[in-house]
DNA sequence: CGCTATGATTTGTA
DNA sequence: TACAAATCATAGCG
């Protein structure tokens, strides 16, 4: 593909570092074609890229920034090239002269002409690795996202912060969920990722900490969860073997809170068979144990466990482990009786 | 400016 | 390869 300076030297040694330079610059585009003016050639790229806009808004600066190192490697490597033309013309003027005193062999003229571009091509070489190098610069001040780090729209967050709180007991997505989160949250697959792990990490080292958050997204979600977990322990109910009742009518005022707390007694309750509708439901217990924990006083209700607690943290201080399915959730113990309070 | 919050990266592991 | 943990580097706040 790079064939402008190929034609005047430096092609008999292959030289690596030489290569690599070149490869280099080719890759980044700052040698190779000239792709139109500087703005308009940002604008195509930022175009071409597609997808998240604010993600070309954050690299035309670095685009620009590279263009005008393109610009000026390419007007340095022509003045160069120019120099070294004039130069050898001039050298050739002066042996044309010389040749009228004494005889000068053609070969002579030729070893003249290659030690000249020889010094030419390892001055573009210099040229080269300086440019490289200030790409290299701009790349790690423009492109290291560390750098640039913004936090995500309160909006994002507290998307991210709903699904986490509402999945406590197993706070992994999966791929689909993920991507969805991440369509949700306009933000790529890997920043959700990222944020999950972030999350867990900093959830667990200090439960304490999130416990205010973890109860207020707790109620904000619970209204829709109770509407949900009510609908399910329809359909759970239909085969579950028992559905012991033992009151605890809530002085809490959500809709169906009723059917709300059976759900959770025959989740939570000692044989439970969660393959139906298990996993579905499990993020809803999540949501409404915390909101049952907060108003406190409900705890016989859901089996005598002390509910809060790290519930879903094992006692090697990992969430149950990740590859056994979420639907058994040690049928013998409920998911809140690992308890080991260390909150604050 | 010092502090904490937070997104991203690095490193090590199963 | 996904994750945990440690770490980095910046954002944002008082």
């Amino acid at each position: 593909v790079l064939t402008c300076i190929r034609g005047a030297q430096e092609e008999d040694p292959p030289d690596p570092q030489l290569m690599r330079l070149d490869n280099m610059l080719l890759a980044e585009g700052v040698a190779g074609p000239e792709k139109g003016g500087g703005s308009a050639a940002a604008a195509a790229a930022a175009a071409a890229s597609g997808g998240a806009a604010d993600n070309s808004i954050e690299h035309s600066d670095y685009r620009a920034k590279l263009t005008q190192i393109r610009q000026i490697y390419h007007t340095e490597l022509e003045k160069y090239e120019q120099a070294c033309n004039e130069f050898t013309t001039h050298v050739m003027n002066l042996l044309r002269e010389q040749s009228r005193t004494r005889p000068i062999s053609p070969k002579e003229i030729e070893r003249m002409v290659g030690i000249i571009h020889r010094k030419f091509s390892s001055i573009q070489m210099q040229l080269k690795q300086s440019t490289c190098e200030a790409v290299m610069i701009l790349r790690s001040r423009f492109l290291d996202a560390r750098r640039k780090r913004r936090n995500f729209s309160k909006q994002a967050t507290e998307i991210l912060n709903e699904y986490f709180y509402s999945h406590l007991s197993n706070p992994y997505p999966s791929e689909e969920a993920k991507e969805e989160l991440a369509k949700k949250c306009s933000i790529t697959v890997s920043q959700v990722s990222n944020w999950f792990g972030n999350k867990r990490i900093r959830y667990k080292k200090n439960i304490g900490k999130f416990q205010e958050e973890a109860n207020l997204y707790a109620a904000k979600t619970a209204v829709n969860a109770a509407h949900a977990a009510a609908a399910a322990v329809q359909n759970s109910q239909a085969n579950s073997p028992t559905t012991p009742n033992s009151g605890s009518s809530g002085s809490f005022n959500l809709p169906n809170s009723g059917d709300m707390f059976l759900s959770m007694q025959s989740l939570n309750g000692d044989s439970y068979q969660g393959a139906q509708v298990g996993a579905n439901v499990q993020s809803q217990v999540d949501t409404l144990r915390h909101v049952i924990s907060q108003t406190a006083g409900y705890n016989d209700a859901l089996g005598g466990n002390t509910m809060y607690s790290p519930h879903g943290l094992n006692a090697n201080g990992g969430w149950q482990d990740a590859t056994t399915p979420s639907s058994v959730i040690s049928p013998t113990e409920g998911p809140g009786s690992v308890h080991s309070d260390t909150s604050n």
